[in-house]
DNA sequence: TTGAGAATAT
DNA sequence: TATATTCTCA
């Protein structure tokens, strides 16, 4: 879903305008289906009773001048958007074309925010400057496809190596920043802390490793202990993958089953917990409810 | 100086 | 509640 979006912008960026209109016009209703914007649409005795002042009947000049201006306000927001954009890349000074979302590092844009003297802020133009402190990064939406990724490279490292560097550098997502992912982490590590809480002290690492209960325990002993097809320590899982996270309907997220997870960790043989699977529920999983039931 | 992690803000 | 931002500390 997410992928398709951002195929038709690419589309969008390097075909020009005139594929534009294709792509805007696919699907649209032909000429003749529509009713001519030079008709006028409410009878005067219509308008007339309901005191509705007449509008001045359209002509093709009329008609045709609106439309340039929609496409040239288009245009506008397109270009200035564009402008935006490449004003971002250029002061992170990285590339985050892939994005799955116009990211940046946020300590160099909170400079330029905060309206700091530097020197290269100054000599930008009213018009990025104005657009820079006013266009906020939209928040990274961690889908489940994304936070699957986040999960594989965690118990890929092992928790104690498992740090926001070393987890977005593994994970290898355009875009994707070192905060970003340590405020994953920490709710990731929050919600770690709350399943061991809730969990039976008795509870054992081969449990740990089988049960549908499995806990973030089963994730600090890593891909080492827990595996039983891993004779190296690693999980077989591609490291350094470019992936690219692509939206899913939620119902097939929902209908994904253990068949689904492609490149899901050996370990979780017999499938990670339910708040692994469907990562959205760090809230709602209640390990202690399951394995009681 | 950098990065991790916690605390706090939005 | 999810994510971003800020702060502290190693």
């Amino acid at each position: 879903m997410g992928e398709e979006v951002v195929t038709k912008l690419t589309d969008y960026d390097s075909n020009g305008v005139n594929d534009d209109r294709l792509l805007w016009e696919a699907g649209l209703p032909s000429a003749d289906d529509l009713t001519p914007l030079t008709l006028q649409l409410i009878p005067s005795e219509l308008a007339h009773a309901f005191r509705i002042s007449p509008e001045s009947s359209k002509t093709m000049n009329d008609v045709n001048r609106a439309s340039q201006n929609t496409f040239a306000s288009l245009q506008r927001w397109h270009s200035q958007d564009m402008a935006s954009m490449n004003r971002e890349e250029t002061v992170t000074e990285r590339d985050e074309t892939d994005l799955v979302r116009q990211g940046s590092d946020p300590k160099k844009l909170r400079r330029v925010e905060s309206g700091g003297t530097d020197e290269a802020a100054d000599a930008d133009s009213a018009l990025c400057s104005e657009k820079f402190e006013t266009v906020k990064r939209p928040r990274l939406v961690w889908t489940p496809q994304l936070h699957k990724r986040f999960i594989e490279v965690v118990a890929h490292l092992g928790i104690k190596n498992a740090v926001p560097k070393t987890i977005m550098q593994l994970m290898n997502v355009g875009g994707l920043t070192r905060e970003n992912v340590a405020s994953h982490l920490q709710k990731y590590r929050l919600f770690t802390k709350r399943m061991q809480s809730n969990e039976e002290p008795s509870s054992s690492p081969d449990h740990l490793c089988t049960s549908r209960g499995a806990t973030p325990q089963s994730l600090r002993e890593s891909s080492e202990s827990c595996h039983p097809h891993n004779t190296n320590g690693h999980m077989g899982m591609p490291t350094m993958m470019p992936y690219q996270p692509q939206m899913m309907p939620m119902p097939m997220m929902m209908g994904m089953t253990n068949g689904g997870h492609v490149g899901m960790p050996v370990g979780y043989a017999g499938g990670p917990p339910a708040g692994f699977h469907h990562p959205y529920n760090f809230g709602y999983y209640h390990p202690v409810a399951s394995h009681d039931n």
